[in-house]
DNA sequence: CCAATTAATATGAATTCGCATATTTATGCC
DNA sequence: GGCATAAATATGCGAATTCATATTAATTGG
């Protein structure tokens, strides 16, 4: 990730970066997001623990391969960060009754707390993102960007992204 | 990243994350990125190595620093980017003939041409993207992407997202 | 001009992450 | 019920990424 100080001008006239999406898209997450990772990381979370901390504050009890499809990370990846985390205490791990190859995944008081503290602090630092813009462009915006999401959703039952252009691309991801 | 075939829906309405602005913003990113990622390894290349190239495409020449500013990355990974690049043969370095500290990074017929098919191929792909967005959608969120990441670029003269929530945040990124 | 400081890049160790696959449990079919 | 298949999670290993720091070169102040 880009250090905040160093960041540099995106001249929409300077070439094709400039103007690609997929690169705005990227460009602005990842410096839209460096200050509150920087706040996660001095509260002693890491930022895939902070997402999972989210997602269980928005709806406890998660199975794992869930979590680590909102949280935008690999299966196996977030099986360790559970580890880690079960180890700070924040959730803990009971497995499913009805399907006991099922984790869930609950939050401790702990890790409720600090979850919803987060949460908070997250909301405030949206709010002084969004007063920073204009008017109603927050919701174009994030309309847009749920769009853009909607497309690659599963079961779209649209081919994801074919390629109109002179190599013909996979038409799902490996 | 979230395989493309398990990306669940966002629901707007059920709890923090799903309208959660840095949350959509990442979540978007990477929905829109997953195939043409995947079209770039078939290519043989890795990612940020695809984002070098396009970087040289638009600009040959550039110093690594500025390299690693411009693909999201920390210089020291760039150095090993790099280093791979030129053993395959894509780019080369010379140092600066002013400043013999700074290193330039130049394409190599090879990987020019790798790098101009890609740009094309990644044209065409944004294009099949943006047809299937409103008539104007795609404009109003390059602009919205630009000015999220404008508000953060070094030298704004504004302190970058203070917060006014509970818990006062560092200006700066670590 | 020399010492101290700053800037640009490189290097090595440590961490994070993803891929392939093993393990455990459920489901479907005969 | 028993076997084949599929689903959910875990594990081991290798690749990717970061962090701290070394190296080299330029700049600044005396």
């Amino acid at each position: 990730m880009a250090k905040d100080e160093d960041r540099i001008e995106i001249d929409r006239n300077a070439g094709f970066v400039g103007d690609y999406l997929l690169y705005l898209l990227a460009a602005a997450s990842d410096a839209a997001s460096t200050d509150f990772h920087a706040h996660v990381r001095e509260q002693g979370l890491r930022v895939p623990e902070w997402r999972i901390l989210a997602c269980l504050c928005d709806e406890d009890g998660q199975m794992v391969t869930q979590l680590a499809q909102l949280a935008l990370m690999e299966q196996s990846h977030l099986t360790k960060i559970i580890d880690h985390m079960a180890s700070k205490g924040l959730v803990k791990r009971r497995s499913d009754e009805r399907d006991r190859r099922r984790v869930r995944v609950f939050l401790t008081p702990a890790g409720r707390e600090l979850g919803g503290r987060l949460v908070d602090e997250a909301q405030a630092h949206e709010r002084a993102i969004i007063a920073r813009l204009r008017p109603g462009e927050a919701a174009l915006l994030k309309d847009a960007l749920r769009h853009i999401h909607a497309l690659y959703r599963a079961g779209s039952g649209v081919a994801p992204a074919p390629v109109a252009g002179p190599v013909k691309l996979e038409t799902r991801a490996t």
